[in-house]
RNA sequence: GGGCCUGUAGCUCAGUUGGUCAGAGCGCACGCCUGAUAAGCGUGAGGUCACUAGUUCAACUCUAGUCAGGCCCA
């Protein structure tokens, strides 16, 4: 007879196959119909406040798979610490200023030809902008981060803007802003700087000089050993920035060496001699000695070649290099970046004598009036005249061109506006803070320190035209800067009404009549001021979220609890978020700082376009769903770079199918619950045994949680479902579920003990996997549910350390486990040799300890090791023997017993027959 | 060149303060089951812990260096 209408199948709605892309977007439109992120926060309401404060990304382009991991990480934080029963709002933002936004909308400008002026740039800047942060808005829904999606924070909005010039204000009023001059690329024909995006490089002939200076003070030079005479000789492709030289710098490490050459002796690196006299053609004797290192020669003085009334300092660089000229670089801190850097540390002079079409001013003395590029004849004459030159060439070589007009341009010192990090101890200030700062993993901290240590003072300024107006004045006669800090406070409202356009539309006169004045220099108190229409350089803006954000308007408050980026964010926005945070005495902005790794491809290289090797996360929800994205990146421990390889895709999916299955199979089996009624201590054997293994499970994952090591949430949990759950408990439990007496408190217990790991393990699996778990979370009857109608608004449970006893008593299952294991290596050689095939085909008897002979501890043998039967005797050493068991297959449970066919119904064992009687009794089932 | 980081089975990860720590899951191979079935169960084969040299009675675990790779600077 069959007797399968008499058991319980599992039966459940919730399918086998995922869909996931399908199910996924009903769900979230679900969870968007019913304002479940509101129903978060009011549930939350008054709880511990836990804050995760998003670095902003870049409105630009879609979601990549770096931005997707970031999000996922930081909604893994957001969704488990929000389960853990803190209040957890997510304010998203965007960073929408700055250079490649302006840069697109300046290149689809040149497609068409038209110049546009800063309004009309500004504009389309403002709408490419809002047009991707609603693209990444969308993308980031569908991962299933949850947010204040309707209210994020826009670096471009008013609010935030007018927060941007407040900051700068108050940083103007203490003292940390000053003028001074930095180099930067300058197109000559456009009159503009460009940003280094703006730059292309080509070939380009320019001359190729070598220059001797001769010794200024030679007794100085003595006194270290070199001879007088001697002269130091430079290679340059820019003679005309000869008269912006203030050094010579030399590596501090190699060698230098004196070539004798008719009646004069020059100096270069030992390694470019040959170089050197090869290309200028003379002749001469390498001397052996004496040889000096460039630290040697640190501090002494050179004669400046053009300038009589000038000297030029011997200093030592670590960017010199032996690759081509003599050694002896050339600087010029106004018209070179390594120039200007090396010079700041010596306190060299920024000169740079070029106007804004690229000539000479007066402060070039002969040469003012002529254009650089000109200069350079007349530059190379004189220094034929004075014989500092040795040699004059040309050479075609790579060279920096304006993207737009294409013509050559040049390094020019220009004044920009700088944040002093030695101002009032500003630096040793933002160092402290890094201390008291929680870093994870630790070696954040030290990277911090050792970048804030050696970090220049921050150039805050920016000629472009896509960013916050810098709030400033030059005066039109004396030059000095005027940083109206009043003007500014006016601005914060102007702009708070009107945006950062508004400055570009007012006169100095329309902006200084905001406060009531007229214009005035406070230097030379000319009335004739001019508005200073840079912009403020986007990191400012950035670095200013938690002064603009954390705040009450948001329902958020300052420090926050964590921020969470990846590793190139210490320079980048942890640096300069740490220094307004400090400059504006806030007290640190954040308690615990996060970081993770870049994503790679598989041989670690950057993903790029170009290469090929792009993994796109939005094609992996099209196809997979983001369930199966969020568990791949909860398998990674994101410290290290994460090395991305799309076959690692089908691990995750092969996780995921079966972490599915097993919950599956587990609502399948708790169709038939009728009263939730979970009492441990009423468990018994083996249920024991599952029970402690799972709390153990819940404590290590909250534990995990609460340290942001998702990847040991993810293997434990993975572990569990494949083998305490599916290959043991669940495997174990079968017979009993099916088959058992409906009503017998094994079989409750059993599943009231199953319902509650159900029920938790979906917890635990929310913030990984909010879809699905939120897809099996409907499936659970309404009385294990308490009243959640959604997992995320559900609270983890106090789980209970271990006493001592519940220690002893879940390592006491270690023996029984061993055995269950050489059993299973003894079926299978049953098996191998055709005696047996399932499990329950078999009999075992074992020989084992005497308190191992009653029971398995207290479970039933025969149930434990899924065969039809075991017989226990005690002895010394532990055996077991495996025999085809004996009897007749019970019909309706599949054992096979000795007793079927002597009982009524003569195809089933006593326990069936048992539980048939009842149920024709009882008429139930 | 500097600061910081990474390198354990094909893949993703465990391996507290040096001594049964060379492990897990997946994948793979082979087999079983057919009442979780485009499921489930079992068994098995895979690594000289990047390399070299030290310290030590003992090193994946400490020290130094090398190689490969990453981020940020220069």
């Amino acid at each position: 007879m069959n007797y399968k209408e008499t058991i319980r199948l599992p039966r459940t709605g919730f399918s086998m196959k995922g869909n996931l892309v399908r199910k996924e977007p009903e769900i979230l439109e679900k969870w968007e119909k019913e304002d479940l992120y509101g129903k978060i926060r009011e549930a939350r309401g008054g709880a511990p406040r836990f804050i995760l404060h998003d670095g902003p990304p870049y409105a630009n382009g879609h979601v990549h798979i770096g931005t997707a991991l970031n999000k996922i990480l930081k909604d893994f934080i957001v969704k488990s610490h929000t389960m853990m029963g803190f209040d957890s709002p997510f304010v998203p933002g965007w960073d929408c200023h700055g250079m490649p936004i302006e840069h697109r909308v300046m290149s689809d400008q040149k497609e068409t030809g038209k110049r546009l002026g800063r309004k009309e740039i500004r504009a389309r800047c403002r709408e490419y902008a809002a047009r991707f942060v609603n693209v990444q808005r969308k993308e980031f829904r569908r991962l299933g981060v949850f947010g204040e999606w309707d209210r994020p924070y826009l670096t471009m909005n008013n609010d935030y803007e007018s927060g941007i010039v407040d900051a700068f204000g108050k940083l103007v009023a203490g003292g940390y802003v000053y003028q001074g001059l930095r180099p930067i690329h300058w197109c000559m024909k456009c009159g503009t700087a460009l940003a280094e995006a703006e730059v292309e490089y080509a070939d380009h002939t320019s001359p190729s000089i070598y220059v001797a200076f001769r010794q200024h003070e030679p007794g100085d030079w003595k006194d270290r050993g070199i001879p007088e005479g001697v002269e130091v000789v430079i290679w340059t492709t820019t003679p005309w920035t000869l008269p912006a030289n203030v050094a010579v710098a030399l590596h501090p490490q190699e060698k230098y060496v004196l070539v004798a050459s008719g009646d004069r002796t020059f100096m270069v690196a030992e390694k470019r001699v040959s170089a050197f006299m090869e290309e200028t053609g003379l002749e001469g004797d390498v001397q052996g000695s004496p040889i000096f290192s460039g630290a040697d020669l640190e501090g002494l003085f050179l004669e400046h070649p053009l300038l009589r009334d000038k000297t030029s300092m011997m200093i030592v660089a670590e960017h010199v290099t032996m690759d081509d000229g003599t050694g002896c670089v050339h600087t010029a801190p106004g018209h070179g970046a390594e120039d200007f850097v090396v010079g700041g540390v010596y306190g060299l002079p920024v000169f740079s004598p070029v106007d804004e079409e690229g000539r000479f001013t007066a402060e070039a003395g002969d040469y003012a009036g002529l254009h650089v590029f000109e200069a350079n004849k007349a530059i190379v004459a004189d220094l034929k005249k004075s014989g500092g030159l040795l040699n004059s060439s040309g050479i075609v070589h790579s060279y920096p061109h304006c993207w737009r007009c294409k013509s050559p341009l040049i390094f020019r010192a220009t004044r920009q506006f700088f944040l002093g990090l030695s101002r009032k101890n500003l630096k040793a200030r933002v160092l402290n803070m890094v201390d008291d700062i929680k870093w994870h993993p630790g070696w954040g901290y030290e990277r911090m320190k050792n970048m804030m240590a050696v970090r220049p003072d921050w150039c805050l300024s920016r000629q472009r035209a896509w960013g916050v107006a810098l709030p400033v004045f030059t005066c039109g006669e004396c030059g000095e800067p005027v940083m109206d800090v009043r003007v500014i406070s006016s601005v914060v409202e102007l702009v708070r009404e009107n945006g950062s356009d508004a400055w570009f539309e007012k006169t100095p006169e329309e902006l200084f009549a905001l406060t009531g004045r007229k214009p005035e220099c406070p230097s030379c108190g000319s009335g004739n001021l001019d508005r200073v229409d840079d912009i403020l350089d986007v990191w400012f803006d950035s670095s200013l979220s938690h002064y603009n954000v954390l705040r009450d308007e948001y329902g958020l408050e300052r420090p926050a609890s964590v921020y969470l980026e990846a590793t190139d964010q210490h320079r980048g926005w942890f640096g300069v978020s740490l220094i307004t945070s400090e400059a504006l005495d806030l007290g640190k902005p954040v308690e615990h700082v996060i970081t993770h790794g870049l994503v790679q491809d598989m041989n670690g290289r950057k993903m790029s376009k170009s290469l090929g090797n792009v993994i796109s996360p939005l094609e992996i929800i099209d196809r997979q769903g983001a369930d199966i994205l969020r568990l791949w990146f909860a398998g990674v421990d994101y410290t290290a770079d994460f090395r991305a390889d799309l076959s690692q895709l089908d691990d995750a999916r092969e996780a995921y199918r079966k972490l599915r299955n097993t919950l599956r199979f587990m609502l399948g089996n708790i169709t038939y619950l009728e009263d939730f009624n979970f009492d441990p201590a009423s468990l018994k054997g083996f249920d024991r045994y599952a029970y402690l293994r799972f709390r153990k499970l819940m404590s290590f994952c909250l534990e995990e949680y609460r340290a942001f090591q998702f990847h040991r949430v993810y293997r434990e949990i993975r572990n569990f479902a494949v083998i305490d759950l599916s290959g043991q408990f669940l495997d174990i439990r079968k017979d009993r579920l099916y088959c058992g007496d409906a009503d017998s408190p094994e079989v409750l217990s059993t599943r009231n003990l199953m319902t509650w790991m159900l029920k938790n393990f979906i917890m635990l699996l929310a913030p990984l996997i909010p879809f699905t778990a939120e897809e099996a979370w409907a499936e659970l009857p309404e009385v294990i549910k308490e009243g959640c109608e959604s997992v995320h608004l559900a609270l983890y449970p106090r789980i209970k350390d271990f006493t001592e006893a519940e220690s002893a008593e879940l390592r006491s299952w270690e023996p029984y486990m061993e055995v269950r294991r050489i059993v299973m290596k003894e079926l299978e050689a049953k098996r191998a040799s055709g005696e047996i095939g399932g499990g329950l085909d078999a009999s075992v008897a074992l020989e084992v300890p005497e308190d191992m002979v009653p029971s398995a501890n207290g479970e039933d043998w025969a149930d434990f090791l899924i065969v039809s039967g075991v017989e226990t005797v005690a002895g010394e050493d532990l055996s077991v023997t495996v025999v085809k068991a004996r009897g007749s297959k019970c019909e309706r449970c599949w054992k096979i017993l000795p007793e079927v066919g002597r009982l009524e119904p003569a195809d089933v064992c006593s326990r069936c027959a048992g539980v048939l009687r009842k149920m024709s009794e009882g008429g139930d089932e």
